[in-house]
DNA sequence: CGGGGATTTGACACATATCAAGAGCGGTGG
DNA sequence: CCACCGCTCTTGATATGTGTCAAATCCCCG
């Protein structure tokens, strides 16, 4: 089983390399933006994790419609702005992102990490702008998806639609499980339960499980989490203390995995 | 302009009275479940609130094949638990509900609170049942959409799919919202901005903005906003003292909205 | 009128924030 | 190649906001 840390020594190494094919130089703002789909939903490695996740032969052939360009972005790129007007929809193709929030009074909050196969944007659906920008963490990629196109693609692909429901259901989800991490977890309890939720995603991209590289920063997991970047800090020194992980700058070693679920769970309980 | 505070005499009164008419008896365990729709969505005060909210003649009169059956909750009532298999959308249509999800270890958090024209169970669509529970706070009504027929509806009322898609990601751009506030908003300022947005929603229903009945407890506001009910208590003495809103048990009056909306921001910023 | 839950308030404990200093690492330019 | 600079991260000391525990009051409901 292939492991993040391979590729974690070349750091101009794509995160999901497979993905891509050979590394391609990147960097080059002339051709660097808009690009066409050099490659389509039926046969990108993705697919089971995306959008178009359960369609079949002839939905599968259709789907391809849906996107036409990709884009690439460099480390710390936007690829909207809170305030943006909606058109579209992003899959994450390669790379890694994180979506922030900013309050009126500039407080702000990184509200996810989002990696390939995710879809991005869905908060701009109802308010026809976006609530969040959307930065690359790393240099990415982004397959574009506007959102009309879909509307009408799914007016006769039924299992479209429908596949797009359980993603938006998903979101809600998911950010339903933050709100209970943010309103009943202790700062180690959160960290856990950051850790073992990245070890699942990568495990269902095909890396290691518990090894992988941090794409953020401790502030950014600190925002994320509601909290400061010297607790993030301290909570992962304790782990290592205890011996449950790790962990080296960004590189993580989960050694106990059934140690850090217990670390999830209110201790004395 | 009608105030809660004149209804909230007679705590048999529902919460949404002229939505229901003449008030109905309730507790009448015979006829309450299951009853047959008396009142089409087209004449529903809800429509523009609800889902139906943006349609229009032809497709208004369609959109009545949506709702077939209404259900009665008592107070204390389930309308859904954890782990039920996901068939419907419920919207409600009287009185107030809050859903609940629990962890693992039994710790558990209020996710939401619905009033009359709002949806809930859109989190049972990805995973195909129930991530949470939801709980009537006082006797209700909702209405019962069953998702294979939103789905089958919208195949050729395209409108009914945007409008859906809509309220979808208003949920989580509502969602969102909560996240930075359990992030990083200190009590007050969470309390502040928890009446502000009671408040709003009461207006959008042609209520009073200034003044209404809490349908929740200490503990339940305190579960939602990641606070201890004695917290959420000295918080609302706290902004009585100040004069910014009155509090007398559950009936609460805004006098300053300026003053509150100042309570929501950080203080020396 | 009595009882039980909800609420308020106080005293104190504790988790995390804040402030501060220093170390580690990566990138850049001489 | 090395030295320097800036950013990230770690760790310590202390401050502070909220939780915890406890007791008293209020209020609804039977």
């Amino acid at each position: 089983m292939k492991t993040e840390n391979a590729m974690a020594a070349t750091a101009s190494l794509r995160a999901l390399e497979p993905v891509q094919g050979p590394a391609i130089p990147l960097g080059n703002a002339a051709r660097k933006n808009i690009a066409k789909v050099p490659t389509k939903c039926s046969s990108c490695n993705l697919r089971e994790l995306c959008l178009p996740c359960g369609l079949t032969g002839l939905d599968m052939d259709r789907v391809e419609e849906l996107i036409y360009t990709r884009k690439r972005m460099e480390r710390g790129e936007n690829l909207y702005r809170a305030g943006d007007t909606f058109n579209s929809l992003y899959a994450v193709r390669s790379g890694f992102f994180k979506t922030v929030q900013t309050l009126e009074d500039g407080r702000d909050q990184v509200t996810g990490f989002h990696m390939a196969g995710e879809i991005m944007g869905m908060d701009g659906i109802g308010p026809e702008e976006h609530g969040n920008s959307a930065v690359a963490l790393e240099d990415s990629e982004v397959c574009v998806i506007p959102y009309s196109r879909l509307e009408s693609l799914g007016r006769d692909m039924h299992l479209l639609h429908r596949q797009f429901h359980k993603v938006m259901s998903r979101e809600i989800v998911q950010e339903q499980s933050v709100m209970l991490l943010l309103g009943t977890m202790r700062a180690e309890e959160r960290l856990a339960a950051f850790l073992l939720n990245l070890s699942q995603r990568f495990t269902a991209r095909g890396y290691s499980a518990s090894e992988f590289n941090l794409r953020m920063t401790r502030e950014e997991i600190g925002s994320y989490l509601g909290l400061k970047l010297e607790t993030v800090s301290r909570a992962f020194s304790k782990f290592q203390e205890d011996g449950v992980i790790s962990v080296h700058q960004k590189h993580i070693c989960i050694l106990d995995v059934g140690g850090l679920k217990r670390c999830m769970t209110r201790k004395g309980n």
